[in-house]
DNA sequence: TAGATTGTTAATCGATTAACAATC
DNA sequence: TAGATTGTTAATCGATTAACAATC
């Protein structure tokens, strides 16, 4: 047995979330047990690798028989906090903040956009998706009653931080960025990038040389 | 030296997009010469990390002195293959989509989204951005002129699968996946996925357990 | 020459996976 | 019992980084 959670491989939380997604596919489909292997050829991920992440946090499975899928659904979903609703706040009330806020994708997976922030007075008051955005000087005592911990900033670059250090100030420990630039934060606060644009310069580097021509 | 790209590690690609942007950064600031020990301040990453990177496709610094600014942004640019404008195509003209046509950000870094395409009736014929939403059926035909290699999927999960192989039947062979599926594609396609509620997800596990409470 | 910084070697670190005793 | 599959050990693999001779 395992003390705790101790040291888990960085990459560890991301595949838990891809084994979530496949057992809710196996929970729609009916299925009641699953061996590793078989976790294996619905995800591409090594059978052994998905047994020791699992085993960072615990047995979930027997010997010869294989895993329960609703328990390992709920324990992994406990794992990842997301077996209650998470309340996210948005801030950048943009193209990409409006087309998040309208992803159905987020409540099937227990987070919901709880309120959502902009400094341009043209934005503010108006409604997206049944939220009617707030002046960014209201986030602080707006999330005293929401009390999200994770935030999404979808502003420019340049006022990323900014935007980043207000969400800080409000409680929130997790931040999601959309903004191309490195966020500075204090330690105990976490932060995903997400940038299109470098990931778009990584399938780049990978077209082959010749075929431009023709 | 080093025999062309040989075992380049998978992380080097992203690692040059960010010392891409920073170097750009660089160049507006009107700094001439830059020192592996200044990059890692800026971006973060390691002052032998970024040499190691670098010494896979030759050698462009000088003992001593540091690196050319402009010469190694031009050298990094031609080995994404970002020197000349990359023509991409888009398929999925939904919320997602339309925010990406809107994003100012790919350009500067040189790519350009030539044509988008949907299924939905209601939508084929009209603009976003300067261009008309074609008929997925054109896709292929439409590719002929433009060449694209890359395509971008902005379509709910289901379609990605029939999407992605009409993209590869029209000659793309780099592909970005906003679609919450892993796509199966022949070798020589790669794939980028962005999933916005698998990094919540990660984001989530990274809550500590009691801040709940209170 | 003295000081600075590269490119690369070699050591370290961390993550993946094959193999297998334990267990159902 | 025989067959299947777990959880975990140990081997392998790959990536990071410190250290330093070579070079400006």
């Amino acid at each position: 047995m395992q003390e705790s959670t101790r040291k888990v491989p960085k990459p560890t939380p991301e595949r838990l979330a891809t084994y979530l997604a496949a057992l809710n596919d196996l929970i729609e489909r009916e299925v009641h047990t699953i061996a590793s292997r078989d976790i294996e050829k619905l995800t591409g991920i090594n059978a052994a690798q998905f047994r020791k992440d699992l085993s960072y946090f615990g047995e979930f499975g027997r010997p010869g028989i294989g895993y329960d899928v609703q328990g390992l659904r709920d324990t992994i979903a406990r794992i990842l906090k997301v077996k209650e609703e998470q309340p996210v706040v948005l801030v950048g009330a943009g193209n990409l903040g409006t087309a998040l806020l309208r992803y159905p994708g987020l409540m099937l997976q227990n987070f919901r956009i709880v309120a959502v922030f902009d400094n341009n007075y043209n934005k503010i008051g108006r409604r997206i998706a049944d939220l009617e955005i707030q002046d960014i000087a209201n986030l602080a005592e707006a999330n005293k009653t929401h009390r999200a911990r994770i935030g999404i900033i979808t502003v420019p670059a340049p006022a990323a931080q900014d935007v980043a250090n207000r969400l800080i100030d409000s409680g929130i420990s997790a931040i999601l960025n959309f903004a191309p630039t490195s966020l500075k934060v204090p330690s105990g606060v976490v932060v995903r990038n997400v940038d299109f644009v470098k990931e778009l310069a990584v399938l780049a580097f990978h077209l082959s040389e010749e075929s431009a021509l023709s």
